[in-house]
Order: structure tokens, then sequence, then C-alpha cells
DNA sequence: CCGGTGTATCGACATCTGTCAATATCGATT
DNA sequence: AATCGATATTGACAGATGTCGATACACCGG
């Protein structure tokens, strides 16, 4: 059993054109890049993001992105481990909310 | 043989936070993504653009990043792809410079 | 306490990906 | 032209990844 939930680091680095990124930075960097390199993860990051309040139950997520439930809930925990997504269970139902700033993060270090 | 270098375009999309994304533009911005996606491209990546005039040898990057000289290949080949890089022999020597803007396009689709 | 519903985990599978050694290609130099 | 040095391509392989069905795990309403 991992840890209570691991969440991955809010992110190293300085802007990646500044000067060259160390071995450890380039790994950080890219666990949190490949949560978001899949257009699953794309797609209910920015339906999240749109809906009210900047969350969403699961059982809104399934049907728009036409994939199992189980195969959304394996993509919502990868968005939730590298920090972009929040869990918070309601009664039976669980929400998952944009973690705010962390894609701005990700942004600024891309960022020229 | 595939056509003689066939780069994505430009990347698509609004922000990501603005509205839900298309199914078509997920998959184009997951590819210019996954480039993204890998250690050793952020790596070279940074090492060019921190470069004077933000271009590299391919003979000056295999050392740094430490991997054999086919795979540093490869991995300038998919960041070229993408649209991160480009191409320019000069004799024997083959230059990787940064695109300028490529990193912005995505930084921008990721701000919130 | 029992059935039902929403969500997560597991196991399996096909596919994709990163890596290297071997080899081909291309350009420069003798 | 013969060779050498730099880069690209090929083939192979281990490991990661996306997907699903089956199942387990809450939580709620009777």
């Amino acid at each position: 059993m991992p840890a209570a939930l691991d969440v991955i680091q809010p992110v190293c680095c300085a802007p990646l054109v500044r000067e060259p990124l160390g071995a450890e930075d380039a790994e950080e960097l890219a666990r949190a890049i490949k949560a978001l390199a899949d257009p699953t993860r794309l797609r209910l990051l920015s339906i999240v993001a749109a809906s009210e309040g900047r969350e969403a139950c699961v059982c809104d997520l399934t049907e728009p992105v036409g994939l199992a439930q189980p195969t959304v809930s394996h993509h919502l925990k990868i968005l939730a481990e590298a920090g972009f997504l929040s869990r918070s269970k309601r009664g039976t139902w669980a929400y998952y909310a944009l973690v705010p700033g962390s894609l701005d993060r990700i942004a600024e270090v891309l960022k020229g």
C-alpha cells in the first residue's frame, strides 16, 4: 500500500530556456508533464476546469469522454497524484476539483 | 517513406480552463505535450535553449545527457517533429535550434 | 441489516516507448 | 575514389501505458 496520497511536489525548476535542467529536475518535471500528455486527461481537466466551482463529479465525466468508468477513475487518479486535481468525497460521489495554480506552474516553466 | 518533414501544426486550442476541449483538439495538444513528457527531451531542449544562438550541435548534446548517440538523435527527431526544434545541417554537423514561440504556445494553453 | 448505486482496485491484454548495437548515409579530407 | 567522422535509420527488446471486464469497497435508503 502506497502512502496516503503521495502527491508529487509542487514542481521544480527555473524556466526551461534559462539554464540546462539537471537530471533530477528533469525527471520531476517530466513526471508532471506526463500526466498532461494524454488526450483523455486533457479533456477531463478542461471539463473540470470549465465546470461550476471548477469541480465535477466522476458521474459527470464518464459520458463526455466516452470511456469506461474504471478508465476514467484511473485517469483522474493520475491527474490527482500529479497535483492537478484534488479529490473530495461527498456522500457516495467523488468530486474532482482543479488545484489552483497547478497548471500555471507548468506554464511558467515552459514559458520563454 | 513519410513526407519530407511532417511537422505537427502550430498547436490548437483555447486555454484549457476556458471550455471543454474537443476530442480532436485534445489529441493534437496531447501529441505536442507528449514530446515534452520525457526527462531526456526536456534536458535536450533546455541545453539547446541555453546555448549560444539557442542552437546546439548533436555532438555537444550526447555527452551531457549520457545516452548513446542514436538515442539522442531519436529524441531530437521527436522534438523537431513536434515543432519545438528545427534542424539545420552545416557540413557534417547537425544543429538543432529552438523554434521561437513554440514552447510559449503550449504555456498559453495551459495557463489559467 | 440488505440491496443498490457510485467509485476504486485488480488482472489481463495490446500497444506504445525508450534504449542500444549494428548499420546505413552523407559530407569532408586526403 | 577511399576513407574517416558525424548523424540518421533499423531491428530488437524490456518496460511502461491505456483500456476494459470483473470485482471489491464505501455509502445511502429501505
